[in-house]
DNA sequence: GACTATAGGATACGATCGTTTCCTATAGTC
DNA sequence: GACTATAGGAAACGATCGTATCCTATAGTC
């Protein structure tokens, strides 16, 4: 046998470096030779583990939604639903570049059904695993019980979502973002309440 | 004088076509050449009217915005908040495309201060208009007084958003996009009380 | 130590990109 | 009708793209 890799590890490397690239520059500034100058190698050597372009595309989409699930279980068990939905909003660089790509992505993939499927696929779990919290609150008797707990579930990420995009066009620091987060709280409150 | 032209229309003719692209094929597909093609023109015609490709993009993104103000301003007078609310939402071909092209923008105005500016704009307005007439309903004594008119117009907004981005990434005519709409309604009511 | 399969890099290919330059046709002025 | 400014198109430029091909170096097997 020759020289040994780990190739998944080499892999997620790349992968990474084609989602720094992206939130960085921008989907657009993607190529194969600039990932490749991201993570330090030759493109040859990209080559060697992703046929094409799309290939380290879709790698970088599972990845991302990797890091979301393992952030989402990194949460205290007895975290409420405001601060599960925090979690999602772009307040540090590292979420800033997240939900920069995945904005990137569902754009796209309104166009593409794998991708769409992909996405959605992720979105489901999200939306799965925030129903179950709030019927664990229904139980504990946080919540009133005549709630429909995937429809709460719906409104509360898709208020989480377009509060994300509001947050991207505001620079990191803005103090408008401020005011955007505190009318988070008083809907989520209103709808929960 | 030579030959004259309209070069407004024209050049709103060029920046439409690039819409239309871009939402059938994706922003990655826009090339002065292909955009050309969309209209019928060549390339060098499509260049009289725009000296660079960058500047058709941001005339294509002053476009998305009339026409949402366009939408907004043919609504009967006496619509309700939920009403408003469903004119963003990609219900049909056209408002989808438009939904398809600003969550793409918006991907990329978070590294670009230029377009982040001019889409914060459009969203201040759209702001601004909801909470207008969300302070009317709490003149007619239609809504609680007590509400804060912004905070709640923020939170409807971002509602319609989030919703917008799960849409997209389902079929046109799905059935889970029902259940989404409901859950939509569900919310508006909690908020609005 | 000879052999070999893989890592990694260099290079080449055809296509397309944004942009520039040059040419022709035409509608209006004098 | 000569003149001219603009519309519109054709072609070319250098750069970059995704991908394929070829070469060398090296770590493991026999």
């Amino acid at each position: 046998m020759p020289k040994v890799v780990d190739r998944e590890e080499r892999r997620r490397a790349i992968a990474s470096a084609l989602l720094r690239l992206a939130a960085r520059e921008g989907l657009e500034a993607v190529s194969i030779r600039t990932v490749a100058a991201e993570n330090d190698m030759s493109p040859g050597a990209v080559q060697k583990y992703f046929a094409t372009k799309e290939d380290i595309i879709l790698r970088a989409l599972e990845l991302t939604e990797e890091r979301l699930e393992s952030r989402y279980a990194a949460l205290p068990p007895n975290a409420g639903i405001g601060e599960h939905l925090r979690q999602y909003l772009p307040l540090d660089d590292k979420r800033r570049e997240e939900a920069i790509l995945l904005t990137a992505f569902t754009a796209r993939a309104a166009n593409r059904a794998d991708w769409a499927k992909f996405l959605e696929e992720g979105y489901t779990a999200i939306h799965d695993s925030t129903a179950e919290l709030l019927r664990q609150a229904q139980r504990d008797g946080l919540l009133p019980a005549d709630r429909d707990a995937h429809d709460l579930a719906a409104g509360l990420i898709a208020l989480s979502d377009g509060l994300t995009l509001r947050l991207l066009l505001l620079p990191p620091g803005a103090p408008e973002a401020d005011r955007l987060l505190r009318a988070l709280d008083t809907s989520v409150r209103a709808l929960l309440g």
